[in-house]
DNA sequence: GTGCAACATTGCAGAGAATGCAAGAATATC
DNA sequence: GATATTCTTGCATTCTCTGCAATGTTGCAC
């Protein structure tokens, strides 16, 4: 969601300040320090509250590093998907991920210095991915509905619906995983929502090897 | 690896049960009350040790719960998958896995324990999932070494080549992921091994659709 | 089996993370 | 401007985790 500066009360402005001012200190000082350098206490110094305040804001001080989950697809992404007639279940998937990965946060200051950070902190990185638990379990639905309605026989069996839905999710999150990655090698470049179309599409190439004429 | 309780001295002795005392405790004590009503103090309490002792042991109560980092795949195994020139990459990878899984600690009690937990507590096997980056690490650098013996021309591309081995490795470990799951979801049954062994097929099913004759 | 080295356990002190509560300040609404 | 809502803050408290130094156990050489 971008946040609409305009249109917003003072109060919301000023939550979302204090919100980025937060990052902004726990970034800087992580960057600076290295992580188990910095406390509660120096951030909330720099981002001028209380360290009361800054519990008021992230549930800790990893959530305060890490960044929002992505946003939930809309509903017309999903119904595009799910009754897509062509390509297979993969198809597409990358581009829904995208959207959603894509959604939210045009902060490009606060962007760049989070992915060098997740960079240099695979636990921080590994903590996102764990946040993305029920976003997961939203696409691994949608997966579901789309394997429902290219397979009656699928849809009739609940069980293997449930197990193949949640292989294609893990494969898809394997990829957009994949992507994050050499987003953040690459440092320049490319967006992120570029990389997970390269990602899904060496992901096609290694799955549906060229067939041999 | 087995512990081998009838060569081992009697340090390495009391150093197992301790260890297996404090993880017993924990896994009982979270089961009976909860994740976050348990301490550290009430464990060892439990345990018969000082909580002093407890950070000896484990870095921390989560680690005490999720159980060890499986063993990196010995040399033979390595050797067999990565010569072997039948089949997919994706084709004896499963085995692989299975093997370095299923090679640690045959505690069942421990083990069927530490399944409920995880399964109750989606975090944990998060937290799992996260602990295994350098065994992940190893089994990209192993697929990296088949991915070169099977295609000089990829060998010579060092960048195409991590970046491949890489993308590999995620869907395996997505599989993994599924298989443990779908292990977890059926509680009686079969073996993890097994489970994982119907992944990796799963997998290619859904990778190679049945060609149509 | 005595003595010494290596390792384990423990208590204590202390930093830091995180939460509940209640008082007071800022913002919203009418 | 009065009142309701929401935010901020300080304070007290619980819990996690670490370093250190003292003490206890085990392993080993002789």
């Amino acid at each position: 969601m971008t946040f609409d500066h305009a249109r917003a009360g003072l109060r919301e402005r000023k939550r979302f300040a204090t919100a980025r001012a937060i990052e902004m200190a726990a970034l800087n000082l992580v960057a600076a320090k290295g992580l188990d350098k910095v406390t509660v206490d120096e951030i909330s110094r720099i981002a001028d509250i209380s360290p009361r305040t800054f519990f008021n804001y992230f549930a800790s001080k990893e959530s305060a590093l890490v960044g929002e989950t992505p946003e939930p697809p809309t509903a017309d992404a999903v119904a595009a998907y799910v009754n897509a007639s062509s390509g297979s279940v993969f198809d597409g998937l990358g581009a829904l991920l995208a959207a959603a990965v894509e959604g939210r946060s045009n902060d490009t200051e606060l962007m760049l210095k989070r992915r060098s950070l997740l960079k240099d902190y695979p636990q921080l990185f590994a903590m996102r991915m764990a946040a993305m638990r029920e976003f997961e379990d939203r696409v691994r639905e949608i997966v579901a509905l789309r394997l429902a309605a290219d397979d009656p026989a699928l849809a009739a069996d609940s069980g293997l619906l449930l197990s193949r839905s949640r292989l294609i999710t893990n494969v898809a999150f394997a990829a957009m995983k994949h992507a994050w990655v050499c987003w953040a090698d690459n440092e320049g470049g490319t967006s992120l929502g570029d990389r997970l179309k390269d990602s899904f599409d060496e992901l096609g190439r290694i799955l549906r090897p060229v067939p041999v004429v």
